[in-house]
DNA sequence: CTGAAAGCGCTAACAA
DNA sequence: TTGTTAGCGCTTTCAG
């Protein structure tokens, strides 16, 4: 007899409040729900019980009724390279900060290439960086879930992406090199599983053929963005018969260790070596030589990725039902990047 | 007329895959929670039907149901210094992979200490370090909400808490430089907001009390964890008449500036100055000279909150109803860190 | 402007 | 071992 659930539950509802307030549940719910055909007076009432009683709706019930979700899933692959880098942690940083803006639930993902992500409950998704998951991604188009990639861009899916402009910045780093004198102009490239160290390789590639120098394989570095693979680029960097008068790094991080090294070497940056690196760390700022480096908006990137999720969001919310999402008009963005010049190069 | 939603619904439900398969959606919801009264052969085919069906059941009307939520909030100081981290990414990383592990949802929240944050619908918490926002978890404890703290011992809550012992790994790398007879030993300081930078800095006076050493406030460098007031912080030190020989650095990031600040100044490590270091961040390991270092059992302290959490989560699940938390038993631990030895330091 | 009532999809007595 | 049924807390017609 004991199956009356009433009242043992610690939590107030929303006939709480109503009985309360002296009115309906659905008046409560229109209060809560902004819906403004309530009286003034009624809803002042409810509002002052709902503070009263400290409610807080239940986010299931509401989902449930709803059949919408305000949770937002990143989603970032757990690969070390990327993953332990100034870049994710700006990246979740920006994303949190906004989520919290767009009172959107934040729903954390580390991922593999196995994992098999489970997607219930979400209402959207941002995929940061796309490595090895594409996968994932068509799963989720296909189950008509919003998303929005960032930092990649997708050519050939019907989704909205937000990427950096790797190719245009690196293309600017080698003609500020190029401009300064220099010929001999090495690459230190970050993983090219990664579409972002790929474009900055291919960047590369393009500003030496725009400024007639030759594409040497000898001066392109590949390595996994570790400081200890870019220690060991340079210093074959500086073993060559012909060693580069200069340097672009697909990293910051990367480019300190070179300029650590150089100094380690008995080298003097940026007389003997030039460095231009990606990213724009705050650590450059540091060391008695400020690095010389292409910024990226990232936080931008974070903002511009929510926004668009958010407005995907909305319009799928506001169709009448399944389908919108196929003909939404889908942004594909590369955001520019800006060369800052600081004290790590020099003009021959 | 139109009031039949039953089947305008994307997603199919229990009762599709109930009728399919040809049983009650009783015993489809008993085969979903793994309950074993379920005859073999029913059961197959209901697994059948939903692998046919792709069914996932919705997790919010299973929490609507239950009551219950398997999401976990973790809730971080977006608090600079701290924030960006070797800790913090270390930490996300550590946590976000155990969760997975558990099937657990992680919701991150970053917070400020006026945020208010929104507990609706939480399962748990996970505070990494209390700066500011003590108060936040005082409310998710009233509100019953199984809560760890993770990096932060308290002393007064009844909660649990997974920190490191900052205190003894100071201590340690004291005693280590005093066993290399070291007698100036200086201290660069973390922002002391934080437990860990203050207990490091009580470690590192304690380490040289009980070597009968006094503490001189000449020696303490107090900084905000940044780069670049760890750089000034040497820059002084150097600058002392009766320089120390050897210096305990609060975090690594810190302990590599420490180094490159005195090589610049023509300084050699180990020669003119040892130091040690704290986190073991893999940077320690590159460069010329590897650094001394205490490891902190990150990936250990993320792993022990995940599995404290879903111990008291499943206590409270356990449990009649409410009441229950108030007399769990709280686990209250601090982690031992380890001293690396690697070349920064020399003996006199 | 308001309220009654029918769901949303699932779980958990209880009865069979 | 299975099915019936009453909720979970909220939204949303629809009829006042």
């Amino acid at each position: 007899m004991t199956r009356i659930k009433k009242k043992d539950s610690i939590s107030i509802s929303i006939e709480d409040v109503a009985r309360r307030a002296g009115v309906s549940i659905t008046t409560v719910s229109r209060v809560i729900n902004k819906i403004p055909s309530v009286k003034e007076k009624n809803k002042a009432r409810v509002l002052e019980v709902i503070k009263e009683l400290n409610f807080e709706p239940s986010i299931f019930a509401q989902r449930l009724a709803t059949g919408k979700s305000n949770i937002v899933a990143l989603v970032i692959p757990r690969y070390e390279g990327v993953f332990y880098s100034f870049y994710a942690l700006e990246l979740i940083r920006g994303i949190g900060t906004l989520c919290d803006v767009f009172k959107l639930d934040l729903l954390l993902h580390l991922t593999d290439v196995r994992s098999n992500l489970s997607l219930r409950g979400v209402g959207g998704i941002i995929f940061a960086d796309l490595i090895g998951n594409r996968h994932q991604l068509e799963e989720a188009l296909a189950g008509n879930i919003p998303c929005v990639v960032i930092n990649y861009y997708v050519e050939d899916l019907n989704v909205s992406c937000i990427a950096v402009d790797n190719i245009g910045g690196a293309e600017n780093a080698v003609n500020y090199l190029f401009s300064l004198g220099h010929r001999r102009i090495a690459h230190i490239a970050g993983d090219v599983v990664t579409q972002a160290a790929a474009h900055r390789l291919e960047g590369y590639k393009r500003g030496l053929k725009k400024n007639n120098i030759e594409v040497d394989q000898k001066y392109i570095f590949k390595t996994d963005y570790s400081r200890g693979q870019a220690r060991v680029a340079v210093e074959n960097l500086f073993r060559m018969p012909e060693a580069p008068t200069a340097v672009f790094v697909a990293s910051d991080s990367m480019a300190l260790e070179v300029m650590a090294v150089a100094r380690e070497m008995g080298k003097n940056i940026p007389v003997d070596l030039s460095i231009v690196g990606f990213d724009d760390n705050p650590s450059g700022l540091y060391g008695p030589v400020s690095l010389t480096t292409v910024r990226q908006p990232l936080i931008k990137m974070a903002e511009e990725g929510v926004k668009e999720l958010e407005r995907l969001m909305n319009m799928k919310k506001g169709a009448q039902d399944s389908g919108s999402l196929k003909t939404a008009q889908f942004k594909k963005v590369f955001l520019p990047t800006e060369l800052v010049i600081r004290e790590s190069c020099r003009a021959l």
